[in-house]
DNA sequence: GCAAAATTCAAACGTTCGTTTGATCGTGCA
DNA sequence: TGCACGATCAAACGAACGTTTGAATTTTGC
């Protein structure tokens, strides 16, 4: 029976994200699951074998593109501002989308803390990316031939500043609700961080100077 | 029996820690805890009541002081850039400790994620503190009444910096392993938060008076 | 040295979990 | 109509879990 698509398949990944991220791997129940999902117990062996399978399929599946590639090559024609500007839209673009992209988000974080085997393939696919990429341009910026700590520093930084609106999304709703509350607020959100970025790599830059001078 | 405080209750204490940390609350096992800390079963009813009890000690008890206010206070005095590295000193300390302390931290962050209930203390008794000081300092540099969301997205920027090396302290392992290696390495680690964060509070003015002028 | 309390122990209890079974229903095709 | 297959269903299985029991063992106070 593929007319359907199988309605029953789609509503178990459905209900899955959702109490998958509510309650991690381990505390959302396979009978919770179904019920909600309104789904047989038995359905989950019938689509994906097993619970496990349950949760790489809704682990996996409603990514669509692994952050396309070429977007971060796009990104080093621009001058510094633009460049992060596009990647901290990129970055919180998620955060835009409909539900289900957050609560798969959030599975991706709750990999970091609890590991069940996809967290390396996550790194190796995203984030190491990601990291490279800023690495790479914060040289360029400060005139470098190879990464040092203080680049890598910095990198983190830049970095951890977007990365916390994934994972203290709800400390966040809690101490300023209205940072994340529209898309507009999104967008004017990328712009801030793209400018405190730009501030910290010109300090950054000064202190190099600085520093070169006093030695 | 109180003489040797009872050492059984202290192993259960420490293994207690390791296993949660490493499991979280639902995946370490009783038996498993028992095991490692050389106890019997009965152990965890006698000395904690029951399970939850031993998460409950285990969570708060290591933990000595919570973030003496007082230190926040002694903060007002000093200008930014002092303040700010006495704040991510202070902030980072616990990364310099014995590894115990790295993993309450991690059972800490790890309630933000998976809430036990103890969640929503920490945030009233560390983390509200913490982001209303830096609210409030944050108003007092830019000469501001009351805090707007730029201010707010300034302060949830700043700390967020701070905060994603014990979220993502693996990671970072991973991906810039010199930066946590010492505690002179988080000494300086310190240094360059602060400096970071007076770079984007700097730009943050900037950015104020001019949109003040194009207005 | 002895009774009482503190602590430890092996064994089992009841529950919940993920999984499996075998039957049943509905639909498409000969 | 009858067969085959996709899909669903109620019921149960075995394992692992947190917890409880009641007795054994060790330590304390006198």
């Amino acid at each position: 029976m593929e007319h359907d698509a199988s309605a029953a398949r789609q509503r178990l990944l459905d209900a899955a994200l959702r109490l998958f991220a509510a309650r991690g791997y381990e505390g959302a129940t396979t009978r919770e699951i179904c019920e909600a999902a309104g789904a047989n117990l038995s359905a989950i062996r019938y689509y994906f074998g097993d619970k496990a399978g349950l949760y790489r399929a809704t682990f996996c599946e409603p990514l669509g593109e692994p952050t396309d590639p070429a977007r971060l090559a796009d990104m080093a024609s621009l001058t510094l501002r633009p460049a992060l500007v596009a990647f901290f839209r990129e970055f919180l673009l998620p955060l835009k989308h409909s539900e289900a992209v957050q609560l798969v988000m959030k599975l991706h974080f709750r990999e970091m803390i609890e590991p069940t085997g996809l967290w390396q393939d996550e790194i190796d696919a995203e984030i190491r990316p990601q990291h490279d990429w800023m690495v790479a341009r914060l040289c360029a910026e400060l005139g470098l031939d190879a990464p040092d700590a203080d680049v890598q520093r910095l990198a983190v930084a830049v970095i951890s500043m977007a990365v916390h609106y994934y994972v203290g999304r709800e400390l966040i709703d809690l101490l300023a609700p209205d940072l994340l509350a529209s898309p507009n607020a999104i967008d004017l959100l990328a712009e801030r961080l793209a400018g405190y970025a730009v501030s910290m790599i010109e300090g950054e830059r000064l202190r190099r100077t600085g520093e070169g001078d006093a030695h």
